[in-house]
DNA sequence: AGCCTACGCGCC
DNA sequence: AAAGGGCGCGTAGGCT
């Protein structure tokens, strides 16, 4: 019999069950937890699981009201915004409005979707589908109160080595600084190299016509301002998205603690939201910190969506060379006369909808040698050039086209849209899914304590702090998980999934 | 002052 | 002739 739960306004746990809503106690909440893991209904998991972690409740499972909606209204090709970009107010009517029976409203919810579910005549994909964003949106919770171990120290160290030292609030660091008075020096009149604009009219001044102050527009030109223009834009960079205010900002007692968004872009990848997770730079991976007598394990899944192309066309060429540890040496060896470069440009030129430039030889190549491969997406980007839908492997669907009268550019921007979504989106159903794996499996190991926990995900990548003495444990957790996911998307295949997995005391040695 | 867009760049 | 997908975020600069 299924049971909701869910949080009013006030903090009050209630629980809805055989037609009943009540407030219950978290004691009673742990105990029903204890007694089976049931797969609880809840309206949002972001709104109401923080409440009831904070009293020491720890879910296995559930079925997220909100997820399973935008999950199911996308298949129907009505969208609506996503559970993650909703407006706290839309929740009201589940969580806030306490004289509404929001127990009762969810259960006929939850009613009215599995009448939908059946109705699509794909309520199997679209069920773990469901369950994956479901189990997610548990798994962000407990990763932001985890937090990834962050040594601010280091950090500052990184800053000061690379930046020079901070003289006053608001004021460029020494370094930056220095590369600034060279920049203007170098055009012999006052430039703000942070002002894209005057940055083209010092050069045009100049005699030098540019695009764009993009550093490929810079790279070529002869000018004595270029180098240090190029190493200010590197540096600033670094100032301004992860410098000391940044520091200041987002990591307190040695944690960062992002708000993660699962399923927060229309392919289904997480987003975030606050501190530029996601882009965590690589020359501060160092900051990155387990604690004393802990290890992280970082696992990055290798060349993930050629991989999940071959296995999504079962081309019989494609699917042999994603065998292989390296899937572009393998395509090289068979198809470029052993020029790996030539076989990545090509493919992910195919994936991403180039053309032209160096990537048109390659895909040539590609077409002759791997028909299916090329034809699945050759046909998705047609369906989004015409205006209609694609889905991923379980059934997630892009958005409909949104313009009414698309010009051809627009036409053929939606087609390289949608040629990447399948394989985008099904690379996310594959990590998803290996995430939700690999929680249950911690879980059932290690128990709810820190002696594994899962701290970072992005794409294609976690990372786990634990105890030192079980990084091997972890990794082999880790690699069930994979495959486990694997058989979960594809069943028996040739494709191998490899991961590149490490345990080391830092993100930058492990990665 | 606050809001918006364009730009540019970091990550996958 | 060139023609690459998905994001978040900080700054500049223009608007109200």
């Amino acid at each position: 019999m299924t049971r909701v739960i869910g949080v009013r306004g006030d903090g009050t746990p209630w629980l809805h069950h055989v037609g009943r809503t009540s407030e219950v106690t978290l004691d009673e909440l742990n105990q029903i937890e204890q007694g089976g893991h049931p797969r609880w209904l809840i309206p949002s998991a972001a709104a109401s699981y923080p409440v009831l972690r904070r009293g020491g409740v720890r879910l296995d499972r559930c079925y997220d009201l909100a997820h399973a909606e935008s999950v199911i209204s996308a298949f129907e090709g009505t969208p609506v915004a996503g559970p993650a970009s909703a407006p706290p107010t839309s929740l009201t009517l589940f969580t806030e409005d306490d004289d509404a029976d929001a127990g009762a409203v969810a259960a006929t919810q939850y009613a009215d979707q599995q009448r939908r579910l059946a109705a699509t005549g794909h309520a199997d994909r679209l069920g773990l589908l469901i369950a994956s964003d479901s189990v997610g949106a548990l798994l962000a919770v407990e990763m932001t109160e985890a937090g990834i171990p962050w040594d601010a120290a280091i950090h500052d160290r990184l800053l000061t080595e690379a930046l020079g030292v901070q003289t006053l609030p608001g004021a460029r660091p020494s370094r930056l600084q220095e590369l600034a008075d060279r920049i203007i020096e170098s055009f012999g009149r006052p430039v703000n190299p942070d002002s894209p604009q005057d940055v083209l009219a010092a050069f045009a001044r100049d005699d030098i016509v540019l695009q764009s102050t993009r550093k490929w527009h810079l790279a070529g030109v002869d000018h004595p301002a270029v180098a240090p223009l190029l190493e200010y834009k590197e540096l600033s960079r670094l100032h301004t998205a992860n410098g000391w205010a940044w520091l200041r900002e987002w990591v307190r007692d040695g944690r960062f603690r992002p708000e993660y968004l699962p399923a927060g872009v229309v392919t289904g990848r997480w987003a975030t939201r606050g501190g530029g997770a996601l882009q965590i730079p690589r020359r501060l991976r160092s900051a990155v910190v387990a604690d004393p007598g802990k290890t992280l394990v970082v696992a990055d899944a290798a060349q993930l969506e050629p991989r999940i192309l071959a296995a999504l066309s079962r081309d019989p060429g494609m699917m042999r060379a994603a065998g292989a540890e390296d899937m572009y040496a393998a395509l090289a060896t068979e198809a470029f006369d052993g020029r790996r470069d030539q076989a990545k440009v090509g493919l992910l030129g195919a994936m991403y909808g180039q053309v032209g430039g160096g990537a048109a030889r390659p895909l040539q190549v590609l077409r002759d040698r791997y028909p299916r491969a090329l034809q699945l997406l050759e046909d998705a980007a047609r369906t989004g050039e015409r205006g209609g839908v694609v889905r991923t492997r379980l059934g997630r669907t892009c958005p409909p086209g949104s313009e009414r009268d698309p010009t051809p550019a627009q036409e053929r921007a939606r087609g390289r849209f949608t040629r990447n979504f399948v394989v985008q989106g099904t690379a996310s159903e594959w990590a998803g899914s290996l995430l939700g794996i690999l929680r249950q499996r911690l879980h059932r190991a290690y128990g709810d304590t820190d002696a594994a926990r899962i701290v970072f995900y992005q794409h294609d990548e976690v990372m786990v702090h634990c105890d030192a003495a079980l990084a091997d444990d972890v990794i082999a957790h880790v690699e069930a998980a994979a495959l486990a996911a694997t058989r979960l998307l594809f069943g028996e295949t040739e494709v191998v999934f490899g991961l590149d997995v490490r345990a080391a005391r830092t993100y930058a040695e492990a990665h």
